[in-house]
DNA sequence: GGTTGTGAATCGATTCACAGCG
DNA sequence: CGCTGTGAATCGATTCACAACC
């Protein structure tokens, strides 16, 4: 899916940014908070997190700052997070348990409505408070899990099938951990996480002769 | 470090993608590959692709496609991954295993040359083929590995203190899985992986009601 | 005074369209 | 004819600068 419409993208992972910084033990203290505290905690200029926020109507008060738990309240709206969200995931090697065991499900309102994987030793034990179920399942529970996203921690060599199914089965939003262009119909979206990448351009910046 | 000058970061995340799939086994059966395969393989356009690959030089042959060996040398160098490339790693709780075992690492060129953890339970013993040392051997071990790059996957609290020592033993680049954003001086280049951010945005766009 | 909200300018990346070459 | 390489146009996001407001 070509995210169409409304709010850029590169806004939203900052608004996503704003509310975890808004999630924070300490922000409750003042109940305003200005453009530029958020920006200093996020290191974002100020002028840009105006221009996020106003993407969505003006709940700032000039001279003063935002509302705190109104400016929360307002990011999670726009996340979709202001209600649990269920999340499905498939593929419970080392990624997968970093991914069930990552702090900061609870604050975002996300969790976890079914964990599969293939193997047989895995396949209907418990693992760090979630029952694993055979992926063969997918397409009889991940409906009745009611998410629209799913995690994909599977080997390269599964991702596509396991894609393929997931679609089947109405999710929209795919996070994919594998290192491949997933092949996906143009109502679903797509996001890669690949640390590799990530190395390789920090690899080329911090090379010595520029 | 801001990215300055040279190719912008667009495009070397995709230089590694095209790396990457130049890498897979079937693709040599073929001595040339064009922009028009490489972008079937990616999801980018083949325009795209030509911009990129026009960044440095031309070694495409018009009416023939770009030489495979030729074109996987030329991006290796360009991200400085045509010899092996030390990485150290800070943190190994589920998501640093993941990291340790992720595949590719050989591929890349790219290898880990250092784990710390401050678990008394994991120091000093050897994991996933890694001797795992105390945190605070970090300004000792990390200058004679002659890393430029670590990965940090410490928990939050734990993350600004542990990059300002990487700092200091002359890391200049950082791939950060903590939630918040560390400070760092100019000359220092980071780059964040936030599952949840990438969830937040994915929760957005597959809202029901647009 | 302090801070927001936003047109206008700028900067940057992608796409278009096609000339150039093998 | 096929495919690359690239100016020009377009699209999109960020920054500037300041008017509006508390």
């Amino acid at each position: 899916m070509t995210p169409r419409g409304d709010i850029p993208s590169p806004t939203l992972e900052r608004l996503a940014e704003y509310l975890r910084c808004l999630t924070e033990t300490d922000v409750d203290v003042e109940e305003f908070i200005s453009s530029d505290q958020l920006g200093k905690r996020t290191r974002w200029p100020a002028e840009l997190v105006r221009r996020d926020l106003s993407y969505f109507g003006e709940f700032g008060r000039r001279g003063v700052g935002y509302n705190v738990t109104l400016l929360r309240h307002a990011l999670a709206r726009i996340l979709e997070l202001n209600r649990p969200q269920p999340v499905v995931l498939v593929g419970l090697g080392n990624l997968g348990r970093a991914l069930l065991t990552y702090p900061g499900w609870d604050r975002f309102n996300l969790f976890i409505a079914a964990v599969f994987d293939t193997d047989p030793r895995l396949v209907g034990k418990r693992v760090l408070g979630h029952d694993v179920l055979n992926a063969d399942a997918i397409p009889e529970v991940v409906p009745t899990t009611k998410a629209r996203m799913a995690m994909l921690s599977v080997p390269g060599s599964a991702a596509q099938e396991v894609a393929d199914q997931l679609v089947a089965c109405g999710i929209r939003g795919l996070l994919n951990f594998a290192p491949l262009a997933l092949e996906v119909p143009k109502t679903v979206l797509v996001r890669n996480v690949s640390f590799i990448t990530e190395l390789a351009v920090l690899s080329h910046y911090t090379a010595q002769e520029q």
